[in-house]
DNA sequence: GGTGAAAGCTAATAGGG
DNA sequence: CCCTATTAGCTTTCACC
């Protein structure tokens, strides 16, 4: 899902205009890349079998009624794959990463209302075993959402 | 592009089935939703040009050979979005979201190697006009990565 | 891995309720 | 807004290299 990858330069191409558009037909991206169309779709098949790219509806969560947004810098003395694990399957949680820094992970949240975010936070983060502590970034927006990379 | 939107309950099993695959055909969505094809594609064309969807290639950091990920929490005491302007604008920056709390922003950074995330971070970061404080947190990695949301 | 051709589906448009 | 019908184009398989 996450191992070091071996892309040649068409699939480097392939991923690229994937990132700029998902439903580009095997036509179009075997025309980008030079090759026949079963080739390009047993490549995309191969990237997207192996976890290299995943070829998905991103929504906006202001049109989906979920305008309450926030990071939430997570610490913790217990250990941190399982703290993940555990606030990685709360309702609302879209996005959990560990990292190192004053924090031990992030965690990025969706919901309603405000009221939704404060028990998320209170009720549900803080409460995991070994958190110690929890603090929220509410969003004001989201600036840059860039899926098109560097080296593609 | 992040206005309210008027989803109906049709809309909202569109975006179910593309968060999980992005390349759904017509077809299939036409039969998750009752709904004749040509009327599907004109709803799900429409979901897109709104924005309320993108259908895109989210790729692997790790197989694209940018193993070095960052969140940096910036402080900043001149205009929020002049900032965000800035730093949206560095290469290997993929997400900028203005929030509330102890830091102003934050900015997702992939890049190749440390020594990268060291020149963003000091070179360029940290000298936009206005940043008064940048602080890195490098990822371990990523826990959960959910497309598929409450409401959805 | 890749190609080319054939078969079956799908996408896209037109016309109408 | 949705449907049916049509056609052009796409996807997918297969035999072969």
């Amino acid at each position: 899902m996450s191992a070091a990858a071996h892309l040649d330069e068409i699939d480097r191409i392939l991923l690229r205009e994937l990132q700029r558009d998902g439903r580009a037909s095997y036509t179009a991206l075997a025309e980008a890349t030079g090759l026949s169309a079963p080739a390009v779709r047993q490549r995309v098949q191969r990237l997207r079998d192996e976890g290299v790219v995943q070829i998905v509806g991103v929504t906006d969560p202001m049109a989906l009624g979920l305008p309450v947004m926030a990071l939430i810098g997570v610490r913790t003395d217990a250990d941190v794959h399982a703290v993940a694990d555990r606030i990685g399957e709360l309702s609302g949680v879209i996005y959990v990463v560990l990292t190192s820094g004053s924090f031990d992970l992030f965690v990025e949240v969706v919901c309603e209302k405000p009221a939704e975010l404060l028990k998320i936070l209170n009720d549900h983060v803080k409460r995991v075993p070994g958190v110690t502590r929890a603090e929220a970034f509410t969003y004001f927006g989201i600036h840059t959402h860039r899926f098109a990379w560097p080296g593609t």
